[in-house]
DNA sequence: TTGAAAGCGCTAACAA
DNA sequence: TTGTTAGCGCTTTCAA
């Protein structure tokens, strides 16, 4: 509250005592509000410490707690689209509890991941936060026992572990779902990357994030009756592949009065080429992407209905089990948060 | 390198020195590779700490060294479109000297800046990183004498303070000069927010940065002894101003051969337009954006050329000055850093 | 209610 | 070359 001043060095607790006339034993007690001190003495303490501007220093304190306040977050995440909100879900979380987070980019790189580790684990975190880029799950970490662990977005590939993970298929049934309760009955769905071999670079996404939209879209369908209208095809996450598999479908006739896109680029990309064709958007045809990104899906024309995999609340989710192993209940297995539908106006109901 | 298999619980240096048979001393020296220990007492040492797992604690090392090799970065950008890059810049500068990052988000708000600096503080942040999201200068903000203080994108409005901006002034005149360069003369200028108020959100974004940006590209014109095509107005970053404007150059029957948009988003709504009405570019109108948002810019129709600020270079900048700080050479007022034109097919020369 | 002393894990003088 | 010792800043018995 008060404009403290900040002097040319740290002070001392025992600074701090000698300038109140009391020991050092007294001065901590006083300081942490223990009991035992006179409220006298206690002013007295607090005041020294205000007049030159006390901060104590964590890393005395934690030799002797043997815990940190911190945990320390390994991310393979270049561009920050999932760490980003991860992070400040967690943030949020755990500032209740007053804990700093430690940050690692490891790039992808494993060696770099288990340099990470060692520098983290060497600081003593209280528990380490996993954040990957893609939902393929990942190989398990191998740390010390009592460091819990929790991997967020991309799940651990061993079971024992705890992962927080989106539900990709549960997103491509809700999509299509959604659709239907618009009145359509012919949808088309565009896929995203493919790639089966190891080659999906960032621009490219995971593969697993489209076969899993897929296979919730399918399930939804076949659960009313329906088949996809003409093929689907799948290439990668971007607005050019959706100009271009919305022009093969105009172009070989396929009838449909929606379609599915598999990322808001590729959403994007067919909105305009149906633009361009004069179809009109919803009636015509509705369309529906996934992610919700905010610079792609409010703002277009007509803003797009889209899928929001709720990256913030794994976040959340992530820290509060992080948060139970560090207190003696650790989770296990993968849990899955569910994504949430975003309307506007290019599904509205005929 | 070796598959450690990581025990129950962390093994101190006195029982690495214990097993190792010698002295705490000795194996303090071996394992930090000092001078006067023999080598097949080094070898010992070693392969004890390995076979314990030793990892040293860091805290016990910074209470005496007075250093924790850590650096503290508050920011207040909720997206991380500017925090994340320039996180990635700041690590890589940081690596080599095997440090870590504190990340603490303030959300914009004064108190929490305040609690996190404490936090920090009380950590022993060898430096602290400030990293704003957008360009008007903001506090100085109070901080002991004895920890160097960096701020990145935002600049400290005191110029005793040492921070790392862009220059958007500059990247306005590369804008009109790279049209220019493509042979229009005819150059309409549409700009972003320009709320005086405090009122700009985050999709409103800074003021200050639409006006140096156009104050760039006015001196560009003019030294070219031309003036903007049509008036330049200001509203929004978004999309949709983008539509809106450029609807309001063709309405009004403006002549124009080429426009800068002061944002990626106005761009693509500018080029969407251009597009309903037929408008070939860059035949017809060429178009530049500005911060070449990778979602936006590189898989526009046609690609979009835009101006790009170089935050992740501003990350490095910035983390190098810090560095420099820490090893008791400051640095002193604000450092542009050069933007970059990446230039597609939206401004192909004639 | 207060204070003296031990010790968290480690490094750095200094002594052997 | 090796070991002993003091102490970094703090909390915590335990005794006064």
């Amino acid at each position: 509250m008060a404009a403290v001043t900040h002097g040319a060095k740290k002070a001392t607790l025992a600074e701090v005592a000698a300038q109140a006339g009391v020991s050092l034993a007294t001065a901590s007690k006083a300081l942490n509000n223990q009991p035992h001190v006179s409220d006298a003495t206690r002013k007295r303490v607090h005041e020294a410490a205000e007049q030159l501007s006390y901060i104590p220093n964590a890393q005395a304190r934690s030799l002797i707690s043997g815990h940190t306040n911190s945990i320390g977050v390994i991310t393979s995440d270049l561009t920050g689209r999932f760490c980003t909100p991860i992070l400040l879900g967690a943030e949020d979380e755990l500032g209740v509890t007053s804990n700093t987070v430690l940050l690692c980019n490891a790039r992808g790189d494993a060696l770099l991941e288990r340099n990470h580790l060692s520098f983290l684990l060497s600081r003593n975190v209280d528990g380490l936060l996993i954040v990957g880029d893609e939902t393929t799950p990942r190989p398990h970490l191998d740390t010390p026992d009592h460091v819990p662990v929790v991997y967020a977005y991309a799940p651990s590939a061993d079971p024992n572990d705890c992962s927080i993970a989106c539900d990709n298929v549960e997103a491509g049934a809700m999509a299509v779902n959604h659709l239907i309760s618009c009145g359509k009955r012919k949808i088309a769905i565009i896929g995203g990357s493919d790639t089966t071999a190891g080659a999906h670079n960032l621009r490219l996404g995971s593969p697993k994030a489209s076969q899993d939209r897929l296979q919730g879209a399918m399930r939804a369908l076949h659960e009313a009756n329906l088949e996809p209208a003409g093929p689907v095809r799948f290439s990668q996450w971007s607005e050019s592949w959706g100009r271009a598999a919305t022009r093969l479908l105009l172009d070989q006739n396929v009838d449909f009065d929606a379609v599915v896109c598999q990322s808001d680029e590729i959403a994007r990309g067919c909105m305009s080429v149906l633009h361009d064709r004069g179809i009109d958007i919803p009636g015509q045809v509705a369309v529906i992407g996934h992610d919700n990104r905010s610079l792609l899906a409010p703002d277009a024309d007509p803003p797009l209905t889209s899928i929001d995999n709720c990256t913030e609340e794994i976040g959340h989710v992530a820290a509060r089990a992080l948060l139970d192993a560090i207190n003696g209940k650790p989770h296990h297995g993968t849990e899955y948060v569910s994504c949430r539908l975003v309307q506007r106006d290019s599904t509205l109901p005929n």
